[in-house]
DNA sequence: AACGCATAAGTAAGAC
DNA sequence: GTCTTACTTATGCGTT
């Protein structure tokens, strides 16, 4: 067998840029968790505070509609302008 | 009407400090999308340079799962072991 | 106005069809919330019986992972092959 | 060592009807799995048939609460019977 | 441009 | 009764 092969069947340059790949994931992906584990922070803290998180996720839902709208707008426009340029 | 009301029958102080976690879980949300971004930027880079993202995207799946797997055994060990503390 | 609108802008037969689809997946969601059941009750019997219901769900989630886990990995290989076909 | 320990530290008959509870609820999991597939072909099949369905999914999930509001309901004419019997 | 997939949010149940 | 954990639904993303 040739070169090829010392790491199932694919030649070992490639497999070392395929984990550099899957570690860039990996990393990139415990940073993500970690901020998600922050959101669940923030959310006990206002529970412990006395509010009803529930509400404040709708808030936040609903201000992130807003913001949806703002963006289709915003779409909109830049159609506009391309039509008129 | 008194003062408590004027936000929608919650006092001004309790209003703000809502506002605060909204706004914390804002900013932490878009720090997170971020990231989600840079991950799919990875997979991108992957796939210009050759790549199968899907075989990554398995190699990432399945590393995560034999982490998890090691978890849940420890788990199931300690688990047992309070039986019979 | 024409026929169509009878029902708040759709035909009468496409009406009753939609009514069709709901009406199947109302039937099914029936099951699964009974199995569901069934399944919690298996829990409590457990528990009646003496058992931890969280060793269980752990011998339940590892045996379930390590079958997951055999299916990633022959997708894995099954994926590399399409990249020597 | 007794007989105690021959799965690792559980007697076997205890063993074995720990088997048993994990068997059932697998099967259980399995019908309840095979179920969700039968409803996720109906969407598709919807689908097909020119339907959004996303508004079958509202209908399902409205036609549901109104359900709720009726067993809530009747709760609460349980409890005034209580109050009057 | 539509489909299927994967992650994420929200909801509901069970444990302490 | 609170709290965490698990499930289910829903949305959004990548792919064909």
């Amino acid at each position: 067998m040739s070169e090829v092969g010392h790491n199932s069947g694919i030649n070992s340059e490639t497999a070392a840029r395929l984990k550099q790949y899957v570690e860039r994931v990996e990393r990139l992906t415990e940073e993500k968790d970690g901020i998600a584990e922050d959101i669940r922070d923030v959310y006990s803290e206002a529970k412990s505070a006395g509010f009803n998180t529930k509400i404040i996720r709708k808030q936040v839902a609903r201000r992130k509609m807003d913001a949806q709208k703002r963006i289709e707008e915003d779409e909109l426009l830049e159609l506009y302008e391309g039509v008129f340029a």
